[in-house]
DNA sequence: TTTTAAATTGAGACCGGTCTCATTGGCTTT
DNA sequence: AAAGCCAATGAGACCGGTCTCAATTTAAAA
């Protein structure tokens, strides 16, 4: 009677269908809004519904129809400004899609991945966006697919099956800001990335898990080796995951005889890592030193000097998922699409020509 | 049998009961891990579910259980990295708990945070927690409380009913860094939020619905009054919802005969827009103004000169908010609990003491 | 060995919706 | 007025689990 008691018990159909006099079909065709019902029915269940503060249970839905109206989302860490960004492009789709969002972070780790796929599965999403870990431990990705739900791939891609995947034209911006690099004069340029192997070594692109920093890698080890510059293989620094170990990978290569000339860093967080460390160090940017950092954060503009970019369209990577996904969630049934959205360069004080160094 | 054959149904107790020649009821109990079982049996149906890769119907479980093991989280905006960082905590706490989280952005806007409510309680969440867009506007935060979902308030406080909720001490911080810019001898000092009224003026900080917000303007202008300063309520400068707007009024201001010698921005955006804009209008901070702004953002400590910040604990505040909520999950029944975590105040090079302005 | 308690198991209701199918009544067609 | 149709409604199965209760088996106690 009273409103604003506590509702323990929650009102169901059956509720609402004896308030008004009809049977539990016909209140549950006004309120699911299907089949065909007359107006005086409906009003009267519609007032008797309001009446009971009538709330329908999504839960009880799912298990007939089959859909649950959720997609599950699992990224490496939400805090990362790349992943929040691209979080708010998916759940925006989302939303006016209808659907809500389930977010799991895995840490980039792979356990972790396959675990909230599981999880994912059970609680019975209608299709999953997914930022792999690795791009070569992928059979709980093929299993969502082999279970029929869809599945998108964000920022990384996995070629062995199909499925639809968003990235950006990393290779291409990677080619890009080397090749601009090496036109001012730089021959020894590192490549710093979060990236590991077991022990700390790059040999081959191949060791490179996670495609999106793989793609950049081969962009720059083929433009360097185009221009004749080596040994290349040994200018990519691996296992910068926090900001400690990059400022020892960063200290360690600047305070070295050989030092390089100019650093492409793998993200933003490594990036601004690097700026702390050279200044630390004494060295000038770019005077000493040419800086660019992948992923335009928004300190890139503040610092003396700014940080020259590339611009990833992260908010867009994340739309795109989520739309190709709802698409699937629709209906659509073709072949799995791959998107690659266009990066820009923005060039800013951070780099010039190369110093001459003292040999 | 192919165990690579896409399974279009999915596989039910009933199936492995079938398979494992035991009852539905008995299947349930071993795939479920309650009531008892032989040991016999137990293996028996262990293996006919793994034969049959039986994967929980998690919907159906929550259907009889009435727990669906989701909490609801809505925030202002995820792509801000206050709510991401908080979010990161929610998570991990969430996460370790056994609960699945569902993410939903208001957009700081009362009826999508409504919207987002009902969806939630749809979706039958355990529990909720909620960054509220308003707190004048909180009927919709009482039904979830009157429909016996526990509630965690975050960064923002109701004080009309009883709820969890955690956030920092903004009115001391405020109390502290006002205090200091007195103390350095600065006399006219604005303060920047992106909190706003229906005629962009300020008159007292009950027109300000953001809690934060609000307790740190109170604390702002006890503080002004007590040195005698005046007219302070003119120092309160709203609406810097996005950068282009920040920068109007800080343009505006900066530019006036009597601009302030100092600026407190309520937030990281506000902040680096003001920092842009000084620079712009070649304005030097901190000899021309001294700047202090809420929340240290990554940019703060490598801009020239770096930034003073008042840091707070992002993180610990949505892990206590989860934490504060599975404690009710987890059957805890007190009265509502109140959590301050205390700020830190970090002193960079961007505040000296007032230059003395031609008048 | 008989009695008693405890452990196992099965049958079936239930959660709160959706959806099929059969029934009823009104309206059109000829 | 009889036949034919379609809209409106109700009864009840079903989704895939959980859980109660009674029946049966097994172990422990007397």
């Amino acid at each position: 009677m009273d409103p604003n008691s506590p509702q323990t018990a929650s009102v169901t159909v059956a509720d609402v269908a004896r308030k008004a006099g009809v049977s539990k079909a016909t209140a549950a065709r006004v309120l699911g809004g299907y089949g065909t019902v007359s107006d005086r029915v409906r009003d009267a269940v519609t007032a008797a519904a309001r009446a009971l503060d009538y709330r329908p249970n999504e839960l009880a839905r799912s298990m007939t129809t089959g859909r649950s109206g959720t997609i599950g989302v699992v990224v490496g860490d939400i805090e990362n400004p790349f992943f929040s960004l691209a979080m708010r492009g998916i759940t925006d789709v989302a939303r006016q899609a209808g659907f809500t969002v389930i977010l799991i972070n895995s840490g980039e780790d792979v356990s972790a991945e396959k675990a909230a796929i599981r999880t994912l599965i059970a609680k019975r999403v209608d299709g999953l966006i997914v930022s792999p870990a690795k791009e070569t431990d992928v059979e709980h990705l093929r299993e969502v697919v082999g279970s029929g739900r869809p599945l998108a791939l964000l920022d990384r891609g996995i070629n062995a099956f199909e499925v639809d995947t968003v990235i950006a034209d990393d290779r291409q911006a990677a080619e890009g800001v080397t090749r601009q690099l090496i036109a001012l004069g730089h021959r020894h340029i590192a490549y710093l990335t979060a990236c590991d192997t077991p022990d700390h070594l790059f040999r081959t692109p191949g060791d490179i898990n996670t495609g999106s920093v793989r793609r950049r890698i081969e962009g720059f080890l083929s433009t360097c080796r185009e221009a004749g510059l080596g040994p290349v293989e040994h200018w990519i620094h691996m296992g910068a995951v926090i900001p400690e170990q990059t400022r020892q990978i960063a200290e360690r290569l600047l305070e070295a005889k050989d030092r390089p000339t100019a650093i492409i860093a793998s993200d933003s967080v490594i990036g601004l890592e690097v700026f702390k460390t050279s200044r630390a160090i004494g060295l000038a940017i770019p005077d000493d030193l040419s800086l660019i950092s992948f992923h335009d954060a928004d300190w890139t503009a503040v610092t003396s000097p700014p940080v020259t970019v590339v611009r990833q369209p992260v908010y867009q990577l994340g739309e795109m998922a989520a739309r190709l996904l709802v698409e699937r969630l629709n209906g659509f049934a073709g072949p799995g699409r791959e998107v690659v959205l266009q990066t820009e360069f923005v060039e800013r004080a951070s780099i010039s020509s190369a110093p001459s160094l003292p040999r």
